[in-house]
This record gives structure tokens, sequence and C-alpha cells, in this order.
DNA sequence: TGTACATCAGTGAACGCGCGTTCACTGATGTAC
DNA sequence: TGTACATCAGTGAACGCGCGTTCACTGATGTAC
């Protein structure tokens, strides 16, 4: 007699967020349609409302789980960067998407922004998602820093982090619209050297 | 006996793409209906099929517009810039929209893009305008910087107008999501100079 | 200037379809003995 | 170890609703005379 979820549950959850992904991503949240997530998914349409009250719901489950792996490579770039001559820009280089789920990753990630931008409820956690990542990040950089002599305390690394972001996704944009013209990365490549310079940010090495 | 379009007919059309602009922007493409947004125009919704074949064509027939009003614009900074003394700071501020419309601009600029993504055909038409509002902005540019001697030939300027851009919509994003952490065009402000100067192309001023 | 009338521009009811959601059900799960 | 059976997890048909689109129509437009 069973008395909590079965073993089957957690699987049939993440195909049906899979899918989701998925579909959400390619139709966005009003074109996407309950009954192609599931099908997708390998499930009735009543498997998704055995699993989440509307689809809305799913939405937002689609989102926490997204967060957590946002925070999965945050975690992992620390290793990266610690390795590297240029922290910073490793960092940069780590946190952007590779290359094959980039497409899908910037969909889904527009499609958050924008419920957040008309649903001020979901802004608030958006938000503080973001500045969870931009937080454990500095938690990385700043020792980094520290070891290489430059003015930590001078530098609004929130501040940096954002301009990073806002980097990494305008200039996906451009690179998913025109895939010829501008390459992954490029913008982040070209331009934040120069920032950083600037901003005395530069550690260990210098070209 | 009319032959052609009659007088009332451009007024009801841009009424439609009015409505139109606003609910595509509050919904996106896909949670629009095609009745609200005949409704807040004031018309029934055979008044839109008298004018467009189908939602989606509605939808383009916005693009368009969008597009004419960006190409305003842009000539409308022409006028600005030159008269500035950091003419490339000016022409970055000025391209920005001003606040009021600046969601509304974003959301529906972050649907043309999405629609792009998801759709190639698409993407080339909005590659296209995107490229010549750059176009028009070097030409704006180009002789402001050889008045002031700066070396115009060692810069990618359509480049640097990519990474404007880039960090235009990017910033727009965090700012409309969070509107007391970040204020309009701050990341411009902040680090742009920073980028120009590390590219010779400080032109008169230099604080 | 005024009227006739061909053409145009919107009306509004109706269409079928696919949507999100519900629910009575069947079969799977897994504990108790 | 095996069986009984309470609970859980999905099935699949059905629901009403609102969607995008169509079309026969009425009234507005504006040219011709």
């Amino acid at each position: 007699m069973p008395k909590g979820p079965t073993k089957r549950r957690p699987q049939t959850n993440s195909r049906l967020l899979d899918a989701a992904l998925e579909v959400f991503a390619e139709r966005g949240f009003g074109g996407a349609s309950v009954s192609e997530i599931c099908k997708r998914a390998g499930y009735t349409t009543g498997a998704l409302y055995s699993n989440y009250a509307s689809k809305e719901e799913l939405f937002l489950a689609l989102f926490e789980r997204h967060s957590r792996a946002l925070a999965d490579r945050v975690a992992a770039a620390a290793e990266v960067a610690a390795g590297s001559p240029e922290p910073l820009m490793a960092l940069a280089a780590f946190t952007s998407t590779p290359d094959d789920d980039a497409r899908e990753w910037f969909l889904i990630s527009t499609e958050f922004t924008l419920h957040a931008i008309r649903n001020p409820e979901f802004a608030g956690a958006l938000a503080g998602r973001d500045a969870q990542a931009r937080a454990d990040l500095i938690e990385i950089i700043r020792p980094l820093l520290g070891v290489t002599g430059a003015p930590a305390e001078v530098a609004d690394l929130d501040g940096l982090l954002r301009l990073v972001t806002a980097l990494r996704e305008g200039g996906l944009a451009q690179s998913l619209v025109e895939p010829d013209a501008l390459a992954h990365g490029e913008l982040e490549r070209r331009y934040l050297p120069s920032i950083l310079r600037d901003l005395g940010l530069t550690t260990r090495s210098q070209n």
C-alpha cells in the first residue's frame, strides 16, 4: 500500500519537463500546446495534470529546474576560472553556454524574461535567482583578484557581472538571428578586455 | 464609383496596428487574440481580415511599421549627435528609447527577435533592417570622427554598433525586470567610455 | 450642385477546430502479513 | 517468498470555450453625369 510518491514519478516528471523545455522554447508560452508537450514526453494529457495544476505551473516548474541548472553551471565555472591565467575572461567564456544548447537556452531564458516583465510577482523570483548567481560568481572572483593584487575594493563586481550578462544575452540574440555574422561570445572576447583593463581588473596576463 | 482604397482605409489600418502593438507586446504573439486586438482598435474582427490575410500578416505589417519608426529615430539621432561634444555617447543615449515607451518597444522588439530565431525566412528581414540601421548610424558617425581626428579606419564601427545594441537590449531586459536595481542606459553610460577610450574613439572631450 | 450607383470598407453571425482542463477508470506499485 | 489489496500514477474520452477565419450583408465613399 504505497503511501507516498512512487519511483516512476520523478522520471515522468523530468520527461514532462524535458518536453516542456523543447516546446516552450520552440513555440513560446502562448504558442505551446499542452497536448504537444505530453505527446513529445510520451504521455497523455492527463499525466500532466496529475503532476501539475496547470500549464503555467508547469512553466514555473521548468523555471525552477532551469535555475538549478544555472547554479550548477556557476559552480562548474569556479573550477575553470581558478586554473586560468585570466580568471575573469575565463568566467565570462564559461558561463556562456556551449554552442549546441545556446539556442534553446536563449529561447527559454527569454521566455522567462518576458514572463517576468509582464508579471511583476514572477519578476521577483527571476531577479532573486539572477542576484544569487551573481553573488556566487563574486564569491569565486574575489579571492582570485585578491591573489593577484587587483584593487578589488574599487570594483563594483555586481555591476560588472550585470554588464557581462547583458553582453552575453544581447550578443546571443544577434548570433542566433544571424549565425554567420557574429560568432557566439564574440562581443565578450572583443570588448571585455578593454573594460577590465580600464577598471584595473586584468589580473595575471595582459594580452 | 471608388476605384482604389478610400480615405478612411489608412486610418483603420493604423488603428489596427496601434492595437496590435499593444496586445502583441502585452501577451506575446501566441497569447494575443485577434478579437482583443480588434476590440481595442474599435472594430469587429472582419475589419482585420479585410486588411490582412491572417494574424501573422498583421504581425509582419507591424514589423514593417516598427522598422520605419526605427529609421526615423536613427535620422533624428543624427542631429543630436552632431551638436554634442561626445557624439558617440550622445548617439548611444539617444538611440535608446525614451523611458515611457521603453517597455513596449522592448517587448515587441523581443517578440520580433524570437520570431526571427524560430523562422529563418523572417530572420533575413530582421537582420537586413538592423544592418541598414547600423549603416545609417555609421554614415552619421564617420564624418564626426573625421572632423575630430580620430583613427576612423582602425575602428570596426559596425562591430562597435553591435556592441552598443547588445548593451542596450541586454541592459533594458534587466532594467525592466528590476526597475529599481538598474536605471535605463546605466550600462552604456558606465562602460562604453572605457571601450571608446581603448579604441581611440573618444573624440572631443574626455570625462 | 445634386443625384445615381458601382465599388469599397466594415459588420456581425457563424464555422469548425484545437485548446486547456476534468474525471471516472484501469493498471502499476509496493507494503503488510 | 508469495499473495492481498490499499494507494498511486497514468489513461483516454469528454467537456465547454474561445480561438482564427469566413462570408453574405449593409452602409459609406466618391466618381460620373
